[in-house]
Parts: C-alpha cells; structure tokens; sequence
RNA sequence: GGUCGGGUGGCCGAGUGGCUAGGCAGAGCUCUGCAAAAGCUCGUACAGCGGUUCGAAUCCGCUCUCGACCUCCA
C-alpha cells in the first residue's frame, strides 16, 4: 500500500508521514470558543480531523487525539479596552461566566455529536490550565523574550526573529510588519506592534480573573494551546491542525512560544484547512453572514430554503477537498442530500446481497474495475485526505450493486474475493472513515408493522386490478411523507422522508 | 498597500502535461398497471490573450476578475 501523503503548511508541500513514536499519533486540533453557538463553520475542522483521526486509527495508529476548548475568554488586543468575550456576553445574558462556557460547551458537543465526530481523547479547557500557562510565561521570561507592562506579559517578536525563523508557516516577513505596523500609538504598551500578548492585566470589571506573578489577570490566547498541547502531548508532537485562518498570528505565535519554551515548534505536521463561503464570502461573525448549527439544522435561517440533515452537511464538506474553500448554497446541499441517500441506498442494498460462492469471477472485466475502484480508495486517502475522490469512487460502484440487486448483473460476475471485497470497502469507507451515517431514523417495530397492513392491503387491490385504491394508499402515505416503492420482485419497500 | 490562493460544463466540485473524475439538475431509452427507484445513453467544460511543447485545464508571461490573511475568527 502506498505511504500517507499529507500537505505540511510549514513546507508548503506534501509529505510522507512518519509518526514520532510507532505507531503512535499524537494530534492536536484547535477547538472552539465557547462564548457563542457553534457555526457552519465550526463544522469544517471538526470534521476534517474527524476524518484525519478516524483515516489514522484506520491505518492502525493509536491516535491521542487532544482538541481545547477555548473558555477563558480571548481579548480584543487592538481595541481600547481589553475586553473578555465571554465575560462581556455573560453580561449581556445575565449569566455567570461558568454558565455560559457550558451552555455554549453542550451545544457545541451536541452539533458534534450530530456530525457523528469522534470524541477527542482529551478536551481540555483554558480555565483548567491556567497553571501550566502562566509557568510557561515564567520560563519565557527567564528566557529573555517577554517582558512586563502594567500587570500584562507580552513576548517580543522582534527579538524573537533576530534569532529563529519567524513567519516560515504564515508566509510573512518580520520587515514587512514592522514597517506596515508603524501607526505609532503612544498608548500602546507593547514595544512593538507585532508582540502578542501572554498574560493579560485585568481590568477591575472584568470578571475572569486570575491570580498571578504580574498581579490579577488572565491568560493570552496563544498561550493556551502551546501549553495544553505540550502536556498532553509532548513538546514535539506529530499533527497540529486548525483552520487556515488560525495560521497567522495564532499557529505563529504558537511556534514563537514553543521554540523559546521547548527549543523547537510543537509540531512536525502542520494541517490548515480551508474556509466555508457564504455567496463567495468567509462566513464570520464579523460579516453577519453565520448560519449556527441550531439554524441549520432547523432551517430557521433568512439563507437557509429548508433544514438540512448533519449528515448531509457533513457529506457535502467531505465532497469537497479540504484544502479548498467550499461555498455554501442551497443548491448544493440539496444535491448532496439526493446523492448521499442514493449512495447510501446502495449501500444497503449491498449489505443483503449475499456473496457468491464462485471463486472465478463470470465477467474478468467487470470484476478487475469493481477490485479497482475499491482498492483505489486508499490510495486517495493517502494523498492527502482526498475524501472527494474516495466519494467518486465508491458512487462508480453503485450502479454495479444496483444492477445485481436486479439481477441484470448475475451475481456471480464477481468473484467471491471481489464481492466480500466490496462489502468491506463500503462499510470500511462510509462508515468507519468518512463517518457517515443513514439519514432515516431507525424505524420503530410498530410502525413498521402498521405500514406492512398497509402495504398488504395494497398488495391485494393490485392482484385485484384495483388501482384507484392501491394508489389511494400510496399517494396518502406519501402526503404524510411514506415512499412506497414497487421492487421488481414484487415486494414492497419504503422510506420515510 | 503587502503576502497568498483561486477562476473548470446550468449548479456543486475532483484533477497538474496526453487515457478528457464524481454528484445534482436536464434530455432520450429500458423496466413498470401507473408512479417512484434503478439501469443504459447523451450534453465534451476548463476566465481572456500570448508563449513553451508533438501535445496544456494542467508549465511560463501578461490582462481581467474573485477571495483569504495582515485585527477576534474554524
């Protein structure tokens, strides 16, 4: 089998993955904030490392998988006052700080549990982790490379970049920011613009606040991952992934932080992914274009024509490469919808197709494109994660599943190797890799006991050339959102909307 | 302004030098009491202009155009 090929933002290319430690993946993901309901956006990185995550533990890695969550609040840095996010919407809906970082949390892990992402093997929290920060603060200061203001930490880029390569992963000059940045205000406490903040004075509103070396504050926002990632994974781990609008200043400052810290980056792979558009537009919340999880699901959106499923969602995001930007549409939702359920029904048609017993395969040809298209998937998710490609594949598939189901394909046509194979690929690649699940809800007994009187009574009107009737009954079932479809072999299937 | 990335058939989207993904929509046919589903067939697209090459959507140059980052952001 070929070698897992993944593009390395710092390098700018592809490249073979070799874990640190055999067998073993140590992966960390940028999480959310919590001060606000997750978005359509949220759902891209969530579930791109879904796929990272369950593609590893496929190729047989033990993967620790650690994703944070943001709850402490990042601060406007540029603005007059340091403001607290969630201090400042606790505020606004009259709730404790604690109460809406769970809201938010539970919300967050629900839309998740929705889009049928695994689980991270730890989450941990900025709140919970103010320790370990403020210490790595304290070692970057014995360092020489942050120094104190007014009860706040910055770190000194400008040193920091005399010395190590600053600017390799966001592609950007230290000169060139340095002079851009020359807006001179006196009111600024840091040195130089480009500095970030570590720890943060608080101001006596401000309601997270922690004790600390410098006084009553709270932590900087970079600060959080480089040492939640280090306890929990090492100061060199394999995987560092997040959205690309986190490459700069936030993956920088990481990598910043790190090496003085730790003597090198924290990561040897860097994966960004690439944003959700809205009508050609980022959707953020600085362009009152973001659709929340809950409006999504609901269609309870001025953009949104109806609700859409999570798995569709999560289908359509998977359709496309992670690398380039997906612009969001009703059109495309709906198409995605129509094509996961036709994919899907074929699956399903699949798994009760029995396995012929023939070891030669009756049509070679049929049977060589059948053992292509499944082995091929691999080779996709190799290069680079191309879900889109292993998508494309297996839908060549389901007009052969298809066909034997009607029998204008004998089943015996493949080999009993390449049946079994093809069960294993479908199951293997929709389920344990792309994650996907049915769209139906799981029908009850009893409901599917009342449809089949239905069906029968259908069934005897037919034999009796009874079509008024036999169409009464599948056009009301229809209305109430029952399909009922006449298979060839007489027997009755349906499916509920 | 600086840096970077795009512009692919009605729509969404793969794809880095020849073998012209895939999905949705559309057309025709088969099957069917009718439908639905399914199957088969069809649309021959790569922003524009030059150049390199036997051959370019794919490489180079220019033009137009859209977007991202530079500020909180997935």
């Amino acid at each position: 089998m070929s070698e897992l090929l993944l593009y390395n933002t710092y390098t700018r290319q592809k490249e073979i993955f070799e874990s640190i430690t055999p067998n073993h993946v140590g992966l960390y993901v940028c999480g959310p904030t919590v001060s606000g309901e997750s978005h359509l956006g949220h759902a891209r990185p969530y579930i791109t490392f879904d796929v990272v995550n369950r593609y590893l533990q496929h190729l047989g890695y033990k993967v620790r998988y650690v994703r944070n969550i943001t709850d402490a609040g990042h601060f406007e840095e540029e603005g007059r006052e340091a403001e607290d996010k969630i201090a400042g919407k606790a505020l606004l809906e009259k709730l404790e700080p604690m109460e809406l970082v769970h809201k938010y949390t539970d919300l967050f892990h629900w839309g998740m549990r929705l889009f049928n992402c695994l689980p991270p093997s730890i989450e941990p929290t900025a709140t919970g982790h103010v320790i370990e920060q403020i210490s790595m603060i304290e070692d970057i200061m014995a360092k020489g490379y942050a120094y104190e203001v007014n009860g706040s930490v910055y770190f000194d880029v400008k040193k920091y970049a005399s010395q190590y390569p600053y600017g390799t992963l966001s592609g950007r000059k230290i000169e060139d920011m340095l002079e851009t940045t020359r807006e001179l205000d006196g009111q600024d406490e840091k040195i130089n613009k480009v500095d970030f903040a570590l720890w943060k004075n608080a101001p006596p509103e401000h309601i997270m606040r922690w004790k600390s070396p410098w006084g009553e504050g709270f932590p900087g926002w970079h600060i959080e991952c480089s040492a939640m990632s280090s306890k929990y994974l090492g100061d060199t781990f394999d995987i560092h992934g997040g959205g690309m609008d986190l490459q700069f200043p936030h993956h920088e400052s990481e990598i910043a932080q790190s090496t003085i810290a730790h003597g090198h980056g924290p990561a040897r792979y860097w994966m960004h992914n690439n944003m959700i558009t809205i009508n050609g537009k980022k959707m953020g919340k600085s362009y009152n274009n973001v659709i929340k999880l809950t409006e999504l699901f609901s269609g309870n959106h001025p953009i949104l024509e109806q609700a859409y499923h999570p798995m569709v969602v999560r289908f359509n995001i998977l359709q496309t490469h992670y690398r380039s930007t997906l612009d969001f549409s009703n059109d495309a939702l709906q198409g995605s919808e129509k094509a996961l359920r036709r994919l899907w029904e074929a699956y399903e048609v699949l798994q009760k197709l029995t396995i012929p017993t023939n070891t030669e395969a009756k049509d070679e040809v049929l049977d060589q494109q059948v053992h292509s298209f499944c082995t091929e998937c691999a080779d996709f998710m190799n290069d680079d994660f191309n879900t889109a490609k292993v998508i494309a594949s297996l839908f060549e598939l389901a007009p052969t599943i298809n066909s034997i189901r009607s029998g204008q394909i004998a089943a015996n046509a493949l080999s009993a190797s390449t049946f079994t194979l093809l069960k294993s690929t479908f199951k293997t690649y929709l389920e344990d890799i792309l994650g996907l699940q049915a769209l139906q809800v799981e029908q009850s007994n009893k409901l599917d006991k009342v449809l089949s009187v239905l069906i029968d009574i259908r069934k005897d009107a037919k034999l009796r050339k009874d079509f008024a009737t036999s169409d009464q009954i599948r056009n009301r079932l229809a209305e109430s959102g029952v399909l009922l479809k006449d298979e060839k072999d007489g027997t009755v299937s349906y499916t509920i909307e």
